[in-house]
DNA sequence: CCCCTTTGTTCGGTTTGACGAACACCAGTC
DNA sequence: GACTGGTGTTCGTCAAACCGAACAAAGGGG
């Protein structure tokens, strides 16, 4: 977000945010105030106030909140991810086919707010992939299917066999490199913050 | 969620959790803790006793150093995400094993602003694992690794073979039924309100 | 050497968030 | 009607978050 600083930032947005997060939050739980306020542990009159806009939360208090609604923290206070269903038919597209031993199939492109993008990944030995980072907080995750295969960071690559499951930063260069003929994988990309 | 409750959880920790944040990011950013209260506009000995663990910061004291760092909110709140992480087959936390012919691996819990969680899951014939409705708005995508499956909504289930890839709500009736002795797929669920 | 800047710390004082009780309101029930 | 059980709201009071200044330590010039 804003690399800049300090200078120009609206203090009670992020109360305002807090307050409609807080609103819808529980209505899709189907609490009432009261109750909520007495399963998070604090006075009713806080969560209400809260509610209202008014007033600037500690973060126990929005923590015990999250924790009681049942929904991590940065729900609360991260902008509500705009709903931008345009999920393409995109069953079915090869998005990367450069060197013919490798192709990366897209299988679902994300839906709201965050980025996150589903691909069938299929390789063979001897054309190993190498991966120029991605954009910042970049994550991806990888279950090898069938074959073997080394492939994460290029500083830190691990050798998975099928069923294994990685993880890995995806905005640094990274690797997926085909250890034995027929080695195919799911790959779940996401794009955080 | 609504199950049982949220209330004890020890408050302290989000508090020690965000001292190591700020002085992680801090030391990141490369300021001195000066330059920073002055750019995020708040006391510097406001901050001294943020990083040193004491105090319960508001959210928009914190807020304010998220912008003056430059980084996301929740990167402030959430536990450092460990870098490279990896499953093995057979190792992870078994979500459902219910019939002993069909284990549910999570691999990966959703991070902040979505949920989404992958799985791995592997089943073996002769025992059709039926899924409940989870929450309303959760979609689940599946790739078969190995074996075949017939899976999907039970009233229109798609048999699949390996690479095969299908996508069907989860807010109803679903079914995963290997075909196939060594059947496992990979399996996203995500829930968009 | 002294001076001066910057580091992060520890003090009183003021603002304010959180609490608990009392409040008004509405829906059933006797 | 009055009465219960629930909603969410508005009041004093107290603890504490935040501030500003004064503080000790550690470099960098002149």
């Amino acid at each position: 977000m804003g690399s800049g600083q300090g200078a120009g930032r609206a203090p009670s947005d992020v109360v305002g945010l807090i307050a409609a997060a807080l609103r819808r939050e529980r209505a899709r739980a189907g609490v009432s105030l009261t109750e909520l306020a007495r399963r998070a542990g604090i006075a009713k009159s806080t969560l209400s106030q809260l509610e209202a806009g008014a007033g600037n939360p500690s973060v126990e208090t929005l923590w015990a909140l999250a924790v009681a609604l049942g929904v991590p923290f940065s729900r609360l206070v991260d902008p509500p991810a705009h709903r931008v269903e345009v999920i393409r038919a995109g069953e079915g597209l090869i998005v990367y086919s450069e060197q013919s031993a490798y192709t990366a199939t897209m299988l679902s492109s994300g839906p709201p707010g965050t980025r996150r993008d589903i691909y069938r990944l299929s390789s063979e030995p001897g054309t190993p992939r190498l991966a120029q980072p991605h954009m910042a907080g970049t994550v991806e995750h990888l279950v090898l299917s069938a074959g073997r295969v080394l492939a994460g960071p290029v500083d830190n690559p691990v050798e998975l066999a099928p069923g294994d499951y990685v993880r890995y930063p995806g905005d640094v260069p990274h690797v997926f490199r085909a250890l034995e003929p027929g080695t195919f994988g799911v790959m779940v990309s996401e794009h955080v913050s």
